[in-house]
RNA sequence: GGUCCGGUAGCUCAGUUGAAUAGAGCAACUGCCUUCUAAGCAGUAGGUCAUUGGUUUGAAUCCAAUCCGGAUCACCA
């Protein structure tokens, strides 16, 4: 079935307005000037014309200008405006009925409703990025719910979209990890303790902390400076010298490697499986860590680069206000950037990406501008195409989370507690019969992470946010299961109205209806849905998904209170109610698709 | 110190291409379940939009300065 998807019409009363005041003032450029917002509920109308910038232009007054304006509106718009007030330099539209039903009649069995038709364009987006040597805590899941969200967002906005994600999987960290296990493990894997791998290679990790913070305090009791002691600690060398052992290619070193990464990987896969984690392509930084090299060398040539005395290699950013920053060191390996360097080129590469998206929190940011800058200045192709999506830290409420000192939250515990916690919710409402175990215990999960994905996903990214484990996350208001719950009552009505389950065998008659003020408000709040993910994609926003889903969710409640759908007071009335829930249901769904977030049928 | 980001109700946040009386949720208080799920709805109360100055017919929004908080400026990643 094919839905050709009318203008949205904001924009279609902007190019009605713009037609109207070029048709009254052809010789001028009062066509530009004006603003078009939704209506303030206290006033009558749907969309509403700034006329101060008219006024200061034209030399007419407010009240004259809105009613020649208007009038020709009601000529000219094809219907589509059918009245309008003044009040105070405010032209207040009121869109017809007429146009409202059209739109609904022809989108209410669009499964596909919102989603854009393909731009032709290609975007990487690259989030997650773990360190193998601990599992993934909360600071992650933001980073996964995000990547996750704003990849659906790019792909309902019309883009081929590729998910990827870095795995730090060498280095220092690593190597601690893996010093601790064969000091104090004594052959023990996750099998024979029963440990997620992720979990059991993170406590070595610690391990290795607590044994070195040892070591430490020893060696300056027998007189070290710290400075000294912690470059003297057996342990500390020990892992440098395994790092070394693991560069050269010791066998022995890569094999335990193996080991404990494959150990981890396990782990991590069980996690990413739960919340909804996945990637086309999985980068390790074991095999990218030596890119760039050769593009450092063609900088060079270019000029782009500047070596200094020493055979290290520059790059001066100063007259972009920022500083002179490394690309290679003097003994000739690569720092960071420049493997991401080489890294951004290898995806180009491999996939002709036209975007590329890193999430990535924001401590990172001056890394991203200094990536682009560079990637710019080389001239490497589409290196206006990346795009630093920056997240800020979340927070305690007793403040930063640090692992030293054990006050992470682990990603893995607290989705067990949010699901135990909507669990308990679901038990306390009594709202567990009529379900089978299998699918209360789906229930639980789909409540669960609803509700802690849209936690963390409302806010906008770029923002420091608080999680208070106890009292931030509600289950009422503004939450991801009021969302659900809203989404279930469409269920409810449209099993109770014995609609077909199948839309396209729906066959509401709905044409000529006219509009009470809540059924407007829903149409209304539905025809934006398109342009929100629009602007979602342009602002690599999620959050303003999140507000629009909840704001329409919350309007269909208020409908519900106020309407009945299946008893409406006329046959046309719950026909053209029932169109209306049928496409609140398809939004709500589709919306928090794209948030990565799932919607029951019961709850 | 340079650069960047943030500061809006008791708390958590929207609103920041300038526009009508600054909006939600939580917490507090009032009502509403013989009526499609009360995880809901309706309402009350709560604001010097960090401060000061400027631009403008009009500023939470733009500009400048100041204060507070954070990040960053490694031959770490």
């Amino acid at each position: 079935m094919l839905f050709l998807r009318p203008m949205a019409i904001v924009q279609q009363i902007q190019a009605d307005v713009k037609a109207a005041i070029n048709g009254l003032y052809p010789d001028t450029t009062a066509a530009e000037s004006f603003q078009i917002n939704q209506t303030k509920p206290e006033f009558e109308g749907d969309y509403t014309i700034v006329l101060f910038g008219l006024v200061k232009l034209l030399k007419k007054s407010p009240d004259q200008l809105g009613k020649e304006i208007g009038d020709r509106l009601i000529e000219q718009s094809e219907g589509r405006i059918s009245a309008y007030n003044i009040i105070k330099g405010f032209l207040n539209l009121v869109v017809s009925d007429n146009y409202w039903v059209g739109f609904l009649e022809s989108q209410y069995k669009n499964s596909s409703y919102g989603n854009h038709s393909p731009n032709g364009q290609k975007v990487m987006v690259e989030y997650s990025s773990p360190n193998t040597n601990k599992p993934l805590h909360l600071g992650h899941l933001r980073n996964n719910f995000l990547g996750w969200s704003i990849a659906s967002i790019l792909e309902a906005s019309g883009y081929e979209v590729i998910k990827s994600c870095i795995v730090n999987d060498r280095g220092i960290h690593i190597c601690k990890s893996m010093i601790a296990w064969q000091r104090f493990a004594d052959g023990a894997t996750p099998a024979t303790t029963g440990q997620k791998g992720d979990h059991f290679v993170g406590e070595y990790y610690v391990k290795f902390n607590d044994a070195y913070k040892a070591e430490l305090d020893q060696l300056m009791a027998s007189g070290l400076s710290k400075e000294e002691a912690e470059k003297e600690a057996p342990i500390m060398k020990a892992a440098q010298q395994m790092l070394v052992d693991w560069e050269a290619g010791d066998p022995t070193v890569i094999s335990l490697w193996k080991k404990m990464n494959s150990w981890v990987y396990a782990g991590f896969d069980e996690t990413y499986k739960r919340i909804g984690s996945n990637f086309e392509i999985v980068y390790y930084e074991s095999n990218t860590y030596l890119l760039g090299k050769k593009t450092v060398q063609e900088g060079l040539e270019k000029g782009v680069f500047t070596q200094k005395e020493d055979g290290s290699v520059w790059i001066d950013l100063t007259a972009d206000g920022l500083d002179e920053k490394l690309v290679q060191r003097r003994d000739g390996t690569s720092v960071y950037i420049t493997q991401d360097i080489g890294l951004a080129q290898q995806k180009y590469e491999e996939y002709k990406i036209d975007q590329s998206i890193y999430v990535v929190g924001d401590e990172q940011n001056y890394h991203f501008k200094v990536l682009k800058l560079i990637a710019e200045k080389l001239g490497l192709p589409k290196a206006d195409g990346i795009y630093h999506l920056s997240y800020g830290m979340v927070e305690l409420p007793t403040g930063k989370m640090k692992s030293r000192e054990g006050t992470v939250v682990d990603a893995d515990d607290l989705v067990d507690e949010m699901v135990a916690i909507a669990e308990q919710h679901t038990r306390e409402l009594g709202k567990v019969e009529g379900f089978t175990g299998e699918e209360l215990k789906s229930l639980y999960d789909t409540i669960g992470l609803g509700a802690l994905k849209f936690y963390l996903l409302r806010v906008d990214p770029k923002k420091r946010m608080v999680f208070n484990p106890e009292e931030s996350i509600d289950f009422h208001g503004y939450t991801g299961p009021f969302v659900q719950y809203s989404y279930a009552r469409t269920k409810s009505i449209l099993r109770k109205s014995a609609l077909p389950e199948d839309l396209s065998k729906l066959s509401l008659q709905i044409a000529g209806a006219t509009l009470l003020p809540l059924e407007r408000e829903m149409v209304v709040s539905l025809e934006q849905f398109p342009t929100i993910i629009e602007q979602a994609a342009k602002e690599h926003s999620p959050s303003s998904v999140a507000n629009y889903i909840y704001n329409l969710a919350k309007t269909f409640n208020s409908f519900l209170t106020e309407l009945s759908v299946i008893r409406a007071e006329s046959e046309e009335k719950r026909q053209l109610r029932l169109a209306i829930a049928v496409m609140t249901s398809n939004t709500i769904s589709s919306g928090m698709k794209l948030l990565g977030i799932r919607v029951p049928e019961k709850m």
